[in-house]
DNA sequence: CGATACATGTAACCGGTTACATGATTTT
DNA sequence: AAAATCATGTAACCGGTTACATGTATCG
């Protein structure tokens, strides 16, 4: 119903995945735990509680596995409504800021969004993440110079992680727009 | 008192940030703001009560600014018992979790290390560092082989970020450590 | 005169962490 | 018989987010 309601991450990881296929509590916890999904949280006291939330919104929908043997469970499925907000989700422009402070949640949200969106968005997804990327490095860069004043080797050699690891995102995104334009 | 009472990044970061000097609480919200440490928060409502957390810990002590102009500040400097803290945090070893789920804080530890640990120290984090990351890229390879189910291409050039993230990282600790190597 | 910078804090809310409870089935 | 796996959940705790309250000094 509401389709800028904001979305925790741990929410978003559990739609993606419920939305590739009908999955227990259980299930989506065993995936957190072997994947690096996992940082968005493997733990029953997150999983269940945000599993509830979600289908007191209507985005999901849980269905009793009519199974004799062991403890029943209950297999979760998007909604019509769920997959609106997911694709409305997926479908969202990235702004600097994402870059900058959300760097993971963008990433996941690219990893669900090969099945749900049109390979336009996939790459205007991936030229406004590389330019936005791009400027970050500048910005580091700039960080780096005008703090000659920088208190130790240490501190300005992690900012140069900071500056290799935005870097090696950029050529990253390249490298992802070519293949995806290279695959009709 | 408790050197192993686990410490928040953001309590971290406020140590490291006062270990360097007296600051107040608006320095040090200005400093989160303006730099990549703020992805351990900028806020008031996170800053204020961190600090008065680890006053009444007695890792940090609060004076009061004597200034007749302006609002008084309250001036914040590490305590003995703070400084203890901070050094055996920053000294602690990598685990592998540390690489796979705690990044950011390992590489905040790093920026603090320059002053308050012996380069013998630094090298070792260093190496550690480089050989777990270089682990989890194989571990990472090793997914992608084995789910050629990945659900779409997305998913797998996703999780290729991933791989391209952590072979960076080994990298950088390479070229860190010829960097600290070579200035005695 | 209004906006911005300086400066500290509180309160309601939200949601993740840890640990625990429960209980059946399968493996050692 | 004990441990591990399957499976769902709750409760206390902690701490970060957002928004608000308060008040001075300076700048345009």
């Amino acid at each position: 119903m509401n389709a800028d309601l904001s979305v925790s991450p741990l929410s978003l990881a559990i739609l993606g995945l419920i939305s590739l296929q009908p999955l227990s509590g259980y299930d989506l916890r065993k995936c957190f735990a072997t994947t690096p999904m996992g940082h968005f949280s493997a733990s029953p006291g997150a999983v269940y509680p945000a599993l509830g939330r979600l289908e007191k919104a209507g985005w999901i929908q849980g269905a009793q596995d009519d199974r004799q043997e062991l403890r029943p469970r209950r297999m979760f499925s998007l909604t019509e409504e769920g997959k609106a907000i997911l694709v409305a989700y997926l479908s969202r422009g990235i702004t600097r800021e994402d870059v900058i402070w959300r760097l993971d949640e963008l990433l996941l949200r690219f990893s669900f969004m090969g099945h749900w969106v049109t390979k336009a968005r996939v790459k205007r997804f991936l030229i406004q993440f590389g330019q936005e990327a791009c400027r970050y490095v500048e910005v580091l860069r700039a960080q780096r110079a005008s703090f000659p004043d920088l208190p130790s080797a240490t501190a300005r050699l992690a900012l140069e992680y900071g500056i290799e690891q935005y870097q090696a995102a950029v050529r990253w995104a390249d490298q992802a727009l070519v293949e995806v334009g290279s695959k009709p």
